[in-house]
DNA sequence: TGCCAGTAAAG
DNA sequence: CTGCCTACTGGCA
């Protein structure tokens, strides 16, 4: 039989792979595959062939044999010898096993998950079409696609039957716990209740033989509802069948947790996949909740990883998955990643090993007409671009000066060498280009195919593009991240200070030229600029009228060692809290605006000639660094926020302002964080959304009376006590075990309350709790924590009206400086 | 007042 | 498939 149909799921059972496909007529069409495990040993030959032996008398090998590969430092094609596992049954044995030899057995493609290495093997994609032949007993013949792996345009999946699942109380009230379950499908929904479990299990069972869903939607699936249903159903015996696969299946309930990524600690729930549907927790997947289904198939399909397990994955296993492709296509033979988790470091050590990006610190203030330049995807093009990989950072082909050995190994003359990595020095590889690169370039072109074609269809069509390009702007990012990690199968501490170090330097180069053209560098991150132009002078009341500051810092390239201390030469640290102001950033005689005189008229600045002038910079830098420097924007109106510490000082990563077209842009304001009750967040958002309407400082200036009366009627609303307690919640993580608090924080005094009645959370989990109403009593009663705030007895409107106020002097702080009488 | 533990942001 | 740096707050000595 011959058919189209789009690859759907996968999963390894007994010794054979299972495909299903959706066919173009709809059908649901489950296909088995034979895909014999093949790994590698290398070493000295007789030894390997006496393992071999070894294993076949165990039983563990179908079969063995001679075969070559390249070794993945030194890019040499090396022997080695060929094993096929008998069983994927046997894979874990065979590795535990594989584990106590000694280290002149050098072990390859040995831990690789079974389903992506029979995707790379085969060069198949998840999510993507492809005409089929099925033989006999529902074997698959032939399968080849329809459509390109890295494609702008994904050919329609099919239409997904879907079922959602969500509790109806708070997520952490179990199901025993008489929490209800509510189904919706079919635009209809239906809410069931525990105390009959037979009769909701039967219920459930009934309409997911009816529906057969192809999606399982839920919102806590993973972590309560299904390993809460599966116990029921076996403690009554009532079937639920929640696999397509007919069979037993070997359902793992994947431990719950912990762990560190970029110094923040991250839950991850235990994975419940379904055989031959998918279940997705929106709660459980950082790609779904970041990218969408649209992302998630993204990922699914360039990562070669079924989608259940793409969508649980850190964005670093989705990298490594792409890698390993890679890697496999290319013939380098796989390193096992054997290592023990990294140790600790010490302070000093992350000191001088990484540096990170390039700030300048703004001077606090209102600025008018600031442009904003960006670098596109900073890290992952420098490292496409400089060749940076693990491999090819100080490679053993290119060290040293000169290669004496060249001509003779008959490897030809070096290509020109190119200036060595900035700062550090090292060398990149002239002869290979890595593995990380190869692997970016082509996710690094699709990215930016999809940002473009979602400007160019905008509206509602240009979402599934947005969704995607952000699904790979994440994996972008972490590849950068995991690169720096040393236990990372292809990670490597000085390929991550070479791109830093070349960040750091694209970025001043990108200053440097900005100021030759005659623009005022106000601030830079990383990878953003904020410029100005400055000009000639103009005595006039005009918008620039009212930009103010104090001492920009202006690093200057420096040569040499002093270079290594640009950070800390930017920002000095004096002593902390010298007169801080604790209440007001500007009240009695802190944060003062210093008023500039006029630059450049405003009217200049609204033409086009400023738009070509500032393309015609990102051009020039561009062209300069080999990164894209675009255009973000031009502000109407741009506020750098002092430090609450010392007003003098400013701080990097907290502005806000309204670009030309009316959007806000606000960062590190209390709406940004996490921590922020909804009725704070809600009374900040109000207030910049009402600014955004105001483009000039005369319009900011009319607009203060307004705003005044606004933060009024929030704080009447606190005072009064009529605030609901859902908009006092303050969500935060749990950042340590809880035995580790040495403080009672109001986190620790939540958790503590939730172990109590025996919700246990784990580092990384969310705590929610409300500031209940002081009463001098104990500190335990002065939180409450959720889900139990329908017993609250009324909040502590002190506590909320401080947050209140400090979210609104943030906004405030555009009248700092008062604009001159006119 | 100084110090420390705890928590979060932007890139 | 795991440990940026910096800003800020609150509590304690």
């Amino acid at each position: 039989m011959e058919t189209n149909g789009w690859l759907f799921d996968l999963y390894p059972l007994g010794n054979r792979l299972v495909l299903w496909f959706i066919t173009d007529t709809g059908e649901r069409l489950r296909l088995e595959d034979d895909f014999p495990y093949c790994f590698y040993l290398g070493g000295p030959p007789a030894r390997l062939r006496a393992l071999a032996r070894t294993l076949q008398s165990r039983g563990w090998l179908s079969r063995s044999y001679p075969a070559r590969g390249r070794d993945l430092w030194t890019g040499e094609e090396i022997p080695v010898l060929a094993l096929e596992a008998r069983a994927y049954g046997l894979l874990f044995r065979l590795r535990h096993w594989l584990g106590t030899l000694p280290a002149e057995v050098e072990c390859y493609n040995c831990d690789l998950d079974v389903a992506s290495y029979y995707l790379y093997a085969r060069r198949l994609y998840p999510c993507a079409w492809y005409h089929l032949e099925a033989g006999e007993g529902g074997r698959l013949r032939r399968l080849d696609p329809l459509e390109e792996a890295f494609a702008l345009e994904f050919s329609p999946p099919p239409f997904l039957t879907t079922l959602t699942l969500s509790l109806t109380r708070d997520p952490l009230i179990s199901l025993d716990a008489g929490n209800g379950l509510a189904l919706g499908w079919e635009g209809r929904t239906l809410e069931l209740t525990a105390p009959d479990r037979p009769g909701l299990l039967n219920e459930l069972a009934r309409l997911l033989t009816r529906l057969d869903p192809d999606l399982v939607l839920s919102d806590g699936g993973d972590e309560t509802i299904i390993p809460t249903l599966s116990r029921w159903s076996r403690e009554t015996g009532t079937p639920l069948p929640l696999d397509r696969e007919r069979g037993p299946v070997d359902r793992k309930f994947g431990a719950p947790r912990s762990y560190f990524s970029y110094g923040r600690i991250v839950y991850q729930g235990a994975a419940v996949p379904f055989y031959g549907r998918w279940h997705l927790d929106r709660r459980n997947s950082f790609y779904y909740r970041e990218s969408g289904l649209a992302g998630l198939r993204q990922i699914s399909r360039i990562g070669q990883m079924p989608l259940q397990r793409a969508a649980r994955a850190s964005p670093g296993t989705l990298i490594t998955s792409m890698q390993l492709s890679r890697a496999l296509a290319d013939g380098i033979l796989i390193p096992w990643r054997k290592g023990e988790p990294e140790g600790f470091k010490t302070a000093g050590q992350l000191l001088t090993i990484d540096k990170g990006g390039l700030s300048f610190m703004p001077p606090p203030g209102l600025y008018f007409n600031v442009a904003e330049v960006d670098f596109a995807s900073m890290y992952p093009t420098i490292m496409a671009r400089h060749n940076i990989s693990p491999e090819t950072v100080n490679c053993p082909c290119c060290a040293g000066a000169i290669d004496l050995g060249d001509e003779a190994k008959g490897r030809g003359p070096l290509p020109p060498p190119p200036s060595p990595v900035p700062e550090a020095g090292y060398h990149l590889c002239r002869r290979r280009e890595g593995l990380v690169p190869r692997t970016l370039r082509p996710i690094l072109a699709l990215r930016e195919q999809l940002k473009a074609r979602a400007r160019e269809v905008g509206g509602e069509a240009a979402a599934p593009y947005r969704e995607r390009q952000t699904a790979l702007k994440w994996m972008l990012v972490t590849c950068f991240g995991y690169l720096g990690y040393k236990n990372a199968r292809f990670g490597k501490i000085e390929a991550h200070e070479a791109v830093t170090a070349h960040g750091r330097d694209k970025l001043l180069t990108a200053k440097e030229i900005s100021e030759a053209a005659g623009f005022r560098v106000l601030h830079g991150l990383t990878d953003c600029l904020w410029l100005q132009k400055d000009g000639g002078t103009d005595t006039e009341l005009r918008e620039n009228d009212l930009s103010f500051g104090g001492t920009g810092v202006s690093p200057v390239r420096v040569h040499g060692p002093q270079m290594l201390q640009l950070r800390e030469w930017q920002s000095p640290l004096p002593p902390f809290r010298k007169g801080g102001v604790k209440k007001s950033p500007f009240g009695k005689g802190g944060f003062r605006g210093i008023f500039k005189p006029a630059a450049i008229p405003n009217d200049f600045l609204n033409t086009n000639r400023y738009q070509a002038e500032l393309e015609k910079l990102c051009h020039k830098i561009t062209a300069a660094t080999g990164v894209k420097l675009a255009l973000a924007g031009v502000y109407r109106w741009l506020c750098f926020m002092p430090s609450r510490q010392d007003p003098k000082r400013p701080v990097a990563t907290r502005y806000f302002g309204v670009f030309e077209d009316g959007s806000l842009k606000v960062r590190g304001l209390a709406c940004r964080r996490r921590d922020t009750p909804p009725l704070v967040r809600r009374a900040q958002e109000d207030l910049l959304a009402r600014m955004a309407g105001a483009g000039t400082a005369r319009e900011l200036a009319a607009l203060r009376p307004e705003l005044e009366a606004m933060a009024e009627g929030f704080r009447q609303r606190l005072r009064e006590g009529s605030v609901k307690p859902r908009d006092l919640v303050i969500t935060r993580v749990l950042p340590q075990p809880l035995a580790d608090y040495k403080v009672d924080t109001p986190t620790a005094l939540a958790a503590r309350q939730l172990e109590a009645a025996g919700i246990h959370l784990l580092p990384g989990e969310q705590v929610r709790y409300v500031h209940a109403e002081k009463k001098g009593g104990p500190k335990e009663c002065r939180i409450q924590a959720a889900p139990f705030l329908e017993t609250l007895d009324g909040y502590d409107a002190e506590h909320y009206l401080e947050l209140l106020e400090r979210a609104i002097e943030e906004i405030m702080t555009v009248y700092a400086a008062q604009p001159p009488a006119i």
